[in-house]
Formats: structure tokens, sequence, C-alpha cells
DNA sequence: AGCTGAAGGACCC
DNA sequence: AACCAGGGTCCTTCATAT
């Protein structure tokens, strides 16, 4: 494929919409992502994206250049590398294991389906659960238009005019998974899963059990998975059936909409199923590395295990292993070790493009008042804050700190958050805020604080209580959205920078030198 | 040396 | 007329020292 042809498909986004996701054959790629890009082209978001691309690019073609170096470096070299190389493909094959039963189902068009069971008036429309920013979910009548999920709203529309939006109902999807998950546990108990709506399955024991261990028997096993969601909850479920996890799920979307796949347990007819998939359908690969193996050369896993020797030096050992381990179709078939607790509480929100700093401050202190609240209910303390912003170029920027103390209360958290935000120092436009708290112990001291705070606690406080103003420092005459609180430890700070400034320069640390402080009215008397 | 913390990314749904 | 989410996890890279 000429190069100038890649280009035009790509259209100028790393993300490629039209991408042969399920439900999307067949389609008049080429209008679509001519709309795509007509809409896209002028936005802020279009161009932070070719930067975005540009340094992909860039990457790879220093890869390129790691490569065509490696190769003049003669026979060899290269016979070296190729026996290390064999060497790595071996240990993949000594992983193969091809006993292990593993279903992973995965709900069709999840919130859509939700929403069109809900209202069967939408049965026949396209329909996209979402709103005008961004798209969550599309059944399949709208992806005939090209309109697929983590697309922007107003894209959609451009791409079909007749596009019903459904607003997204969140705790009712909450809802659904948990009757989904229910059922996965009778199956089995230790069941993964990444979303609300898919489970990763590992029946082997189920199967024995009940006698069906065998290839018939692990297919029926799934449609009777299938059945018992239907059953329950009237949504359509598709499932992949293989002998590890990755490939039950590569095997899911071969099965969709509403049908199954089963991968044989075969080693031969795994690699051959797996040498035609796009690298992109491989869990992991997300655009960044689909852009980077493209530019390489690779398309499909076929093309992995035919460029090993260009990608085992383009990329770090690890990378190369996991490349090629899915290239073969071999996977982990044991759970993870259990996941344990959760790591991390954000919020964040996106908004038009402002700097109102007391906009700015009120999400803040709500987003500080929602996680203290969350932290509350897991009877949690966090040690890490930190606050990240897009500014309305998408640059991302973030402040963390961890603290030598756990804390939960509201204002303790929005003290760290709004001095992280305020060291930020943007002074452009923000289209974006989050606060995350992470380090999180799942155990309170103090607990006296709690219980005083409990009983004084207003039942209804859903306005924060957090009282910030515009202040003025007198010392160093910047303007501060602070609490009064942390107005006073911020002149404390200045006042002892001051004081720094004014001692003479130390060489030395000097022993027990008395430590000329400076109090506000000393500095006035100064100036 | 290996850890930790900070910042930034990639990826998943 | 303008417009590209929000909740997570995990990983890599770099800093850093009386």
């Amino acid at each position: 494929m000429s190069k100038e042809h890649k280009d035009n498909e790509n259209k100028g986004l790393l993300c490629n919409f039209t991408h042969e996701k399920a439900g999307m054959q067949g389609l008049d790629r080429e209008k679509i992502n001519k709309i795509i890009h007509d809409t896209s082209v002028n936005t802020e978001f279009f161009k932070r994206e070719q930067e975005h691309i540009a340094i992909v690019e860039e990457k790879a073609r220093s890869m390129k250049n790691r490569i065509s170096e490696s190769l003049s470096k003669g026979p060899d070299f290269i016979r070296e590398i190729n026996e290390e190389i064999y060497k790595i493909i071996q240990e993949i094959e000594s992983e193969r294991h091809l006993s292990e039963t593993w279903i992973h189902v995965d709900m069709d068009m999840f919130y859509a389906s939700v929403e069109i069971r809900d209202n069967p008036e939408l049965a026949d429309k396209p329909v996209a659960v979402g709103g005008n920013s961004m798209i969550a979910t599309a059944n399949y009548i709208a992806r005939r238009y090209g309109i697929r999920s983590a697309m922007p709203g107003f894209i959609g529309k451009k791409l079909c005019e007749e596009l019903v939006f459904v607003k997204p109902n969140f705790s009712k999807y909450r809802e659904e998974g948990e009757k989904i998950r229910e059922i996965f546990r009778d199956f089995d108990p230790d069941f993964e899963s990444m979303g609300l709506d898919e489970g990763n399955l590992r029946v082997t024991e189920y199967l024995i059990n009940n006698e069906m261990n065998h290839d018939e028997g692990r297919q029926e096993l799934a449609r009777i998975i299938r059945q018992r969601i239907k059953d329950k909850t009237q949504l359509p479920a598709s499932a992949g059936i293989a002998c590890n996890r990755s490939l039950a799920k590569i095997a899911t979307d071969m099965g969709k909409p509403n049908g199954q796949y089963f991968i044989p347990f075969d080693k031969e007819q795994i690699i051959e199923i797996m040498s035609k998939m796009n690298v992109r359908k491989i869990p992991g690969v997300g655009k960044v590395l689909e852009k980077t193996l493209n530019e390489l050369g690779v398309v499909t896993c076929k093309d992995i295990l035919q460029k090993k020797y260009e990608l085992y030096i383009a990329f770090q050992a690890g990378s190369f292993k996991f490349l090629a381990s899915a290239a073969l179709g071999v996977g982990s078939c044991y759970h993870h070790e259990t996941r344990e607790e959760q790591k991390s509480i954000s919020l964040s929100r996106t908004f038009a493009s402002t700097n109102n700093i007391e906009e700015i401050n009120k999400y803040i202190a709500e987003f500080s008042r929602e996680i203290s609240e969350q932290l509350d209910e897991k009877n949690a303390q966090i040690k890490t804050v930190s606050v990240s912003l897009k500014t309305y170029k998408f640059e991302p920027k973030s402040k963390s700190e961890t603290l030598g103390r756990y804390i939960y209360k509201e204002l303790d958290i929005y003290e760290i958050a709004i001095k992280l935000y305020n060291e930020l120092a943007i002074k452009e436009k923000i289209r974006h805020v989050g606060v995350r708290v992470a380090n999180i112990i799942y155990r309170r001291t103090g607990a006296i604080d709690d219980i005083i705070e409990k009983v004084s606690k207003d039942p209804t406080p859903k306005q924060s209580s957090i009282k910030c103003f515009s202040q003025q420092c007198p010392v160093c005459n910047k303007v501060f959205m602070y609490t009064e609180k942390r107005m006073e430890i911020h002149l404390k700070q200045c006042l002892e920078e001051q004081s720094q400034k004014f001692q003479p320069k130390v060489v030395k640390k000097q022993k027990n030198a008395p430590q000329p402080t400076i109090t506000l009215d000393c500095f006035y008397k100064k100036k």
C-alpha cells in the first residue's frame, strides 16, 4: 500500500473510527472518513492530534534507524539476534496450554441495548447513548453510518442526521451489570472483568464437574450463559470460547453481534486464525501501538511473525514478547492474583474553555467533597492528591503530592488540591479539570474526629462547605483563591521566604544560628 | 541497588 | 455556532544525595 493511500485512509486522526469494529463491515469508508475529517479539521483537537501523530511517526523513524543500523552489523550479529528470538519463541511455546477453557462474555452495545429494551420505539432507529460531545455506545443501525463509541456526538450527527441521542443512565447500567455478574459467578466465582458489561470466565472446573469438558460442551456452556443473560435481562450478549484469556476476548469480537465464536483448542488452527488478525484486535494494542506497528510495515499478526527480527530490535524485550505471544495465540490461562481494592478515586469535568478561577475552584471544591464522601463510605484514607487539567489546546498537565500523612477530610483534600492547582500556574484557558486521590488505605485512624464529625454532620450538605475567596497576599502581592486557613499558611511561608532573602548567603550550615524571623509588621517596616 | 515519588502516557470500557 | 468523556489500571522515565 502506497504511503499516500495510507494517509488518505487515516485522514489525519490517530484514532481511525472506521476501523473494522463489529458491525462496521462494508460501509462507505471514503465518504465517512471525509465527513469526519471535514468536521474535525479546524478544531484544536485536530491540531493536537497532528502533533501527536508527528511524535509517533518520529518514534517509528528512530526505530527504523535502529533496525537498519543493526542490519548493517553483519551476519554474525544478525545470527545471534535470531538465536535470541528463537529462544523467546520457544519460551512462548512452552507457555502454550490447550487444556484450560475460557469463556469471555460481552454485552452487545450494552448501554444502547438497555435503552432500547426500555424504550422499544428506538429499536428501528439509529441510536447513540451519550451527548453532543461524546458517544458512549451506538446501536448497530447507527454503526451502518460509521458512528461508533468514543466518537464525538456532533460528528455522529453529521454522519447521520436522524441519529437519536439518549442520555446515559449509569446507575441503570450498573444495575444490569450486577445481574450479569451474578450469573458469571455461578460459573466462575473468580471471573475477571474490565467493565460493567463483560466477564472473562475460566470454566475448566465447571466443565469437568458437569462432564462437558470437550469442544461441544464448551460451546454449549457459552450458549447456556448467554441464554441465562437473555432470560434475566432481555439483553443480547456475545461470547468467545478459547484456551486462554485474551484469545477468548478476541473470539467474542468475532462472534458479535448476538453470537459466539469458538477458537479450536489446536495450535495450528489458532495460529491460522491469528495470522489474519489485525494487530488492533489484540487486547493491549491501542491506537498508538497500532500506528507504530503500521509504520514498521506490520498490519496483521502474520506480519508480527514475519518481521520478528525488526520488532525485536525496535521494541523492548517485554513488548516484543507480548506481541509475539499474541501473534502465536499464546496467553495466560490462569487467573491473575486476585484484584485487590481500588487504587485511586478521581473525578473530572470538561467544559467550555475558561480562565475563570472561581468556576475552576468550584469544581475542585466539589470534587474534594465528593471524594471525601466516597472515602467516608469506604472508611478509607489517602496519602496522595493530584490535580489534572487540560488546556484549551488539549494539552494535559498534572501535579501531585504525596503527603507524609493520611487524610480523608474534604477540607484537607481541597487545600492540597487547590495548592497544586495554583502551583501548576497555567495561564491559558482550560477545558478540563480533575482531582484524583491515590495511595488509599482502607482503614481509618483518628476515630474520634470521625465520631464528632458524624454527629455534627448536616444530613443534607449538598453544597460544598468550603468558603474560598480571592485575597491578595500583602507580601508577594499575588492574588489567591484560598480559604482563610490556607491563606495563613501561605502568608507564613511567604514571610519565611522573605526572611531567607534578607539573610546573607550562608555557605556552610551554621549550627544553632539564630533564625531571624520576619513578622508581618517587620516586613512593612523594612519596606 | 532498589525504592519512592512525580509527571506523563497508553490502554480499557 | 460550536463541538472530541470520565472512570479506572499499569507502565516508563527521571530525579536525587552532604
